[in-house]
DNA sequence: CTTGTTCTTGAATGGTCACTCATGTATTTT
DNA sequence: AAAATACATGAGTGACCATTCAAGAACAAG
């Protein structure tokens, strides 16, 4: 009986994260949406009750499951070990040089523009804290039964604190994408483990 | 021959600098600015041209001026060494616990939101983040003469890595103010210099 | 083909935004 | 006291914001 929907709402997901991945959540607009998606206000809000919010928050949960796997690769992986870790610090740097990637994580910039007021934004960010703190976790514990790392390393501990630092790096590589600043950074980090 | 201004020009940065701090760029109107300091919108453009985005950058340079040396402390001393390192940590995480403290750091803030968009914004927080870089290396280096750190630690790349977890801490903290955890980044982040 | 259901469209709503400007005011110099 | 100067006021500007809604359109069932 219904007429069916022309657009897929996904996709229509996809173009939001890449904008309030790139603007913000403030600075992207239901019109720049609309101009992204070729999908009218009327129809946005139909399919997406609760409007830009809803918008925002399926955003991220899609960038979670789309995007956050992507840039983990071999890291999540239950046989994960110090180069998959490596690796994973390694592409963070690279992308926070690259011109693409100058727009850090939107679950960073989430954290800092949206979880102090809103807290089912919050709670994404940290479950995907935790998402990262456990793939480290594995990873370290991993790397120090083959002996990869010294075994007075607290997996659980030099996990929370490499959280840390890629959270800082990102902080740092936005306001000084500089090369040789974060590749000394993660050569630091990983200097403690060996 | 003029009529002399009526108010401070520095209150109201200070009530500017507060705004933007707790509420982001964006999200701070001239009518907030307008509330919280009494001052009409035609005196605020008179006295700040360039209106909004000048009265931010005044307010970066302000909060550098002001706040940053507070919150360094001693660790801003020529001769500080591990213990006000250390303080100075300690002092973050104990910040991101107060309901007060939550805002986090106003150039962490601006680093995330407005870094990539305005140069201007940029070069305050890099001229930040070298300030403490610089601040580090100096007590670090004071710790490992005097022996309180290994002398395998090397003052310079040690102290671009606690930049970045101290970044990290606050971004951290702001999804997540957990004491527990905080903690344990600071602990996991000493432990390596010891 | 008719009817019912959902979708699409885009103009319209009321609010807020950053910013300006004409008018009036306070102070100092002459 | 009068003139000159810079400041204070707050209504006003046009632009943009998120959101709504009435009207038309497309499909499926009967």
């Amino acid at each position: 009986m219904p007429r069916p929907r022309e657009f897929e709402p996904d996709a229509v997901l996809d173009q939001a994260m890449l904008r309030f991945w790139w603007q913000g959540y403030r600075a992207t607009s239901i019109e720049d949406l609309v101009k992204a998606t070729g999908v009218k206000p009327g129809s946005l809000y139909s399919a997406f009750p609760g409007g830009k919010r809803t918008l925002f928050l399926r955003s991220l949960e899609r960038y979670s499951k789309l995007v956050v796997p992507q840039k983990l690769g071999e890291l999540a992986a239950p046989g994960a070990s110090l180069s998959e870790l490596r690796g994973y610090f390694d592409g963070l740097v690279s992308d926070l040089l690259s011109p693409e990637g100058r727009q850090g994580c939107l679950l960073v910039n989430t954290a800092i523009e949206n979880a102090a007021e809103d807290d089912e934004a919050a709670a994404v960010v940290r479950g995907h804290l935790a998402r990262l703190e456990q793939c480290m976790t594995t990873a370290l514990r991993n790397a120090r039964d083959t002996g990869e790392v010294r075994a007075s390393v607290d997996p659980a501990g030099s996990a929370k604190l490499l959280v840390a630092t890629c959270q800082g790096l990102m902080v740092v590589g936005k306001a000084n994408p500089d090369g040789t600043v974060l590749r000394a950074i993660v050569d630091n980090a990983f200097t403690v483990l060996a």
